[in-house]
This record gives structure tokens, sequence and C-alpha cells, in this order.
DNA sequence: TTGTACGCGTTATCAC
DNA sequence: GTGATAACGCGTACAA
């Protein structure tokens, strides 16, 4: 069941000399003859020697392996941003332990417990819509694991954070709204703590001000879940269809309520952009395809896992601690189809 | 920059005893008092202490942690089949590893040549459409490395196997067409070595020789890579649409494909059902809102990832040798939507 | 009941 | 140019 682990000592035995000649040779030192190294190789590659990693990382201290974490990997978005990390850590040497918290609090401090009893040498994550105490996550860092935020981020640590431009990414969808058309725009959205949620909904509050309407609180739903389970956007769905005044258009301010609503809405046979005009954010591929095609707010969702990803990076491999943080804020792209053109 | 690691040996030298006393009173030794396990538990709580994982896998020649290859997560099928595997591993202490080949054979190679050498103990994937060659994992098999195949299989190790029920699903999607009055049906499919491809071609063609009909080979287009690189399944599919005989439905034999024929006839302004009927495999989580809603074939992905992580784990703790392994094959479903009724 | 010594695989630091 | 030894953190056989 187990690997019968070649290791220095085997070859070394063979060989008739000592371990740390064979070490230094393997290592290409310059106090070994080329005599000795060529010996050495050939009965590491006749053997078929690999270093045992675990040794290294008990010595090094460190496993060359970075955790991340987010809500769910079933999400463009995400498996977007982990493709973005991998193609960068994997070129490094670097494993990536990926973990979903499934938007539970409680499952990111456990996972996370149990992560950073495992020696990661780092962490990317993208808290869950149920965190509102960064507790577990300022005890790792002040106990030395470098972190960088992304997406969902906390501001309450000095570190590095990757983020889109929130604020300007909901204005300008909503000024699209509005310019289309729309009065009553309603805006389905994550817990109010998040930080995507307070600048998305600030966007989506400033379009309406400048438009010289005000803002109607009604018109804001918050889904604690962020929409993982789908009764939860349909309540909130639900809610606002039977409101007085019925709103004639949706924003939804994460990937999986903007679906969550084009959902519903099909099923209730509310036709869209006819009797309700809907944009949102989202990574998904299919967006184009859907019926009617979607309006949606793009993330750069794979650059923004490769920038965490070489912050994180850099952070690690520095000599001396690091001490300047950057707040990487990245552009969004707003892609208008059908479900906004209201005289379609 | 990196943990302060409190180890065993600050506890002993604070309370002046034995390592192996902390050690033994760590561990619930029934020889130890109760009195020195409780001040023993008192300084580990006070510094801290978390044992080192990485001291621990050096001692028993595991790191409970597996790796699950698969060649691309953002994809709905694989993302899915993660969530199975992570659901149980998790609870069972494990960390799960995930590694992508898109759909690269070199990238497979040496993806799990340096998962190898971190040692893993287990193995669960499902090789790249250019895997034909089996060494590269023979190799690890046969030196005691525990591995699950699951969907595109190979029968050349003796060990687990985990995939649908392809000759079947493939059969039902086809008669399903015929049943619904379309003539000439192309098939779409990846590349003709990977076990998939083999049993679901051979449902595809029982079904059309049920009919009554001859099989024409120039209807079966292999895609190489499965379709990741969307220029592939557009050049396949202008094939079929120029062909002499133009078809009237396809068949998408795996996700990308399904999805990537959706694509190309939209583009196209081909309508979908009625100028070409489209069914295929698709875990996709919006084929119900897709324009038109598409007749899907799915596999219960989830499951799949369980099973496969079940049967790893059995392998992993069991104390001797497995000789017994299981061939799981699982049912899909055939979900009939618009995609495929011709009189739309 | 507790302590000593060793081994897991590797490398760095001495000594020869 | 090469060998012996200690160290990384932990568990355990053996000694006391």
């Amino acid at each position: 069941m187990k690997f019968e682990a070649v290791t220095i000592k085997d070859i070394a035995r063979e060989l008739g000399i000592s371990t740390s000649t064979v070490s230094r040779a393997l290592r290409d030192s310059y106090e070994i003859s080329a005599e000795t190294k060529r010996i050495v190789l050939e009965c590491a590659e006749k053997l078929h020697y690999t270093p045992n990693p675990i040794a290294l990382s008990l010595k090094e201290k460190r496993s060359r392996s970075i955790a991340v974490v987010v809500c769910e990997i079933a999400n463009s978005f995400f498996s977007q941003v982990i493709n973005g990390i991998e193609s960068i850590a994997y070129n490094k040497g670097y494993n990536v332990i990926i973990s979903q918290s499934h938007e539970s609090f409680e499952r990111e401090v456990t996972d996370l417990q149990f992560l950073a009893s495992r020696s990661i040498d780092g962490l990317i994550i993208s808290v869950s819509s149920e965190t509102e105490n960064m507790e577990h996550l300022k005890k790792l860092f002040y106990k030395g694991l470098p972190i960088v935020f992304f997406d969902r981020v906390s501001e309450e640590m000095d570190t590095h954070l990757v983020m889109v431009d929130n604020f300007n990414s909901a204005y300008k969808a909503t000024v699209h709204l509005i310019e289309n058309g729309y009065k009553t725009i309603a805006c389905l959205t994550n817990s109010a703590h998040l930080s995507i949620t307070k600048e998305r909904i600030a966007g989506y509050k400033k379009a309406i001000e400048d438009s010289g309407e005000l803002v109607n609180e009604d018109l804001i739903k918050y889904c604690n879940h962020g929409g993982v389970h789908a009764d939860e956007t349909e309540k909130a769905m639900n809610e606002l269809i039977n409101l007085e005044k019925r709103p004639d258009a949706i924003i939804g301010l994460s990937d999986k309520l903007t679906t969550g609503a084009l959902r519903f809405l099909q099923k209730q046979g509310i036709s869209i952009p006819k009797e309700m005009g809907l944009i949102g954010f989202s990574n998904g591929e299919f967006t184009e395809f859907l019926n009617p095609s979607l309006s949606i707010i793009r993330q750069p969702a794979f650059k923004m896992g490769q920038t965490a990803i070489e912050l994180l990076l850099a952070v690690i491999e520095s000599k001396r601690p690091v001490q300047e943080f950057t707040r990487c804020v990245l552009e969004t792209e707003l892609i208008v189809r059908d479900s906004t053109s209201r005289n379609k």
C-alpha cells in the first residue's frame, strides 16, 4: 500500500559511500568530483530515486503548497480564478489545495484550521457570505501566514487585496438599465456585510440618485447565502414581484443571484426583457446563449487569480518581512445583450 | 514569514518534563497520570501548540492527501465530481489536491510526477484526451500508489473504475433522435482511443443499425482535444454541415462538444431543432435555459465522485493488499427538451 | 509513571 | 573530495 521509497541511503549503500556524498552529488555541489557525481546520478537513475519532499519540508519548514478557499468551485467565476492561480503556482512548483466553504462560516473556520494544521505556506481566500468575524483569519495572519484576499475581502488586516471596481461596475449596470427606460430597478444581493455587497450596493444607489430618483430600500433584497440554495433566491424574487410597485428590472449583484433570477422569471413566465429587464454579475460561459441572451458584468477572473498568486508568492518568497501591500483593483466589462433591451 | 511553530519540545521545556511524556500525554496514553495530562494539555493550550503534520507524515509515510487529476475544473461535470470527492475526503481528514491536464498528455505526465513526488496517498483520475500510453500511471500504480479511474478509464491496471453506462446512454440518445424523425445523425466525439469514446460511439452505431440504417463514418467527427479549443469544434462542425448529405441532427458525446455545437449552430444561424436537432452529454447548470433548451444526457457526477473517493480510501486504509476491484457503472439520465423536438 | 534513545529522509556543519 | 553527525518534530520500544 505504500511507495517503496528509494532514499538517498539506498544509493549510498549500493555505492558504498556516505549519504552526505550522495546528497551533495545529487545537488551538484562543487566539492564533489565529476566522477562521483556521474556514478551517483547513474545509480539514482537506476534505482528510480525521487527525493522525499516531506523530509525536505520538515527541514525547510515549508510545504510548497498554498491553499485557496472559495465558497464554491462549481461556479464559473471561482473556477476561472482558480485556473489563474493554478497556472502560475504549478510553474513555480507549488501545490494548490482547494477548499470550499459552501457559504458556511463554520465550514470556513474548520477548513482553515485543518489547512493551517497541514502547514500551508500561504492562503488565498474569498470569504463565505456568512463571515463577519475575521478572528480566525487574523489569528493565522498574525501567526505569520501570508494571506491574499480576493473578491470578498477584509480590510481588517494589512495585506494584499485583489478585487474589481465594484462600485463602478454596479453603477454602470444600473445606469444602463435606466438609460434603457427601466424605471423601478430592484437589486438582488449577497449578505449586507460583505465588501462586495457594500461597494456594489453603493454604486447601485448612486446611479439611482444621479438619475434624480430616490432609493427605495424595499427594492434591495439581501440573500444571506448568496443564492446557493435556490429557495433563497426564489423567496427574494417572490417578494419583489409582489411589491405594490412591482419593479421592471432586476440587477443581480453576483453570479448565482443573476442566474437564479433568470431561472425564477422563466419559471414564472415573466418575459425578459419586456416585463422585466435583467442584468447582473456573471462569468458563466453560456450567458450569451441563454434565452434571452443575458446582459452581464464580467469580471477578469483569470487575471484576478494570477494577480493574487503572484502577490502571495512574492510574500512567501521574500527574505525580509513585507511591509507594503497593494490594493489591486481591476476593471470589469459591461456586456449588453437582449435581457436589457426593453423594446425587443 | 514562518509560523513560529510551537513544538512538543517547547512544552517539555516549559514544564521541565521529557518530550515523550508530553507526546504521550497529548495522545492521551494510558500510561500517563491524569495530573500530568492535565498540566500538559493546559500548557499546550496556553502555547497554542499544534502538531506538525509534516513530521507526522515523515514518520507515518503518508500525507493524508489525495490527488484528483481532471482535464478542466471549469467544466460542470468535473467540478461536480470534485464536489462529491471533497464532500467525503474532508470528513475523513484528507486534503484534496486538484490538478488539471488541460487535455494535454505532457501536462498530465508532469503533473503526476510532481504530485507523486509530493507523496500523495492516492489518486483519482480521468485521463486527458491525448493519453493513449498508460506507462506513467502504471509506473506509479506498480510502485504502490492506489489509483481509481473515473469517466475516462483505463483497463490496463487491475484497479477500481467508476463510470456511467456509456454505451446505453449514447444508444438511448440516438434512438431518441431517430424516434423524433431525424434521419441523418452526426456525431461529435472525443479522441478515438478514450474509453468513453469507444463505448459511446458503439452505442451510437448500434442505435443506427437497429433502425435499419447503415453507419456512415463521415458523420463521426473526432475532436482530439475534446473541444477545449473552440476552433476544433468549429472545424468539425463546418465539415459536417458541408457534407453532401448534410446531417439533420447532432449528438455531442461530451459536455464541451455539445455546448460547442450549440454555439456553432447559433452563430451560423442554423435553427435548432428545425434544421438541426441537438442532444448530448452535459452537466451544465443552464442547459434548461439555453435557447433552445437543450436535450441532454446527464451523468450522476456528484455520486461518481463520492463513489471514487470511497473506493480509494478503502484501498488506502486497508491493512492488507486489496485484491478485489470493482467496476462501478452508474446510470445516466436522458432529459428531453426542445432541441430535439423537430416539430416545434 | 516517566525518561532515553532512535528512526523517518534530508541537508548543513563540521572533521578528516 | 568525502565521511560522520546533528538537526528538523514526532512517536515509540526500551530502560529506569
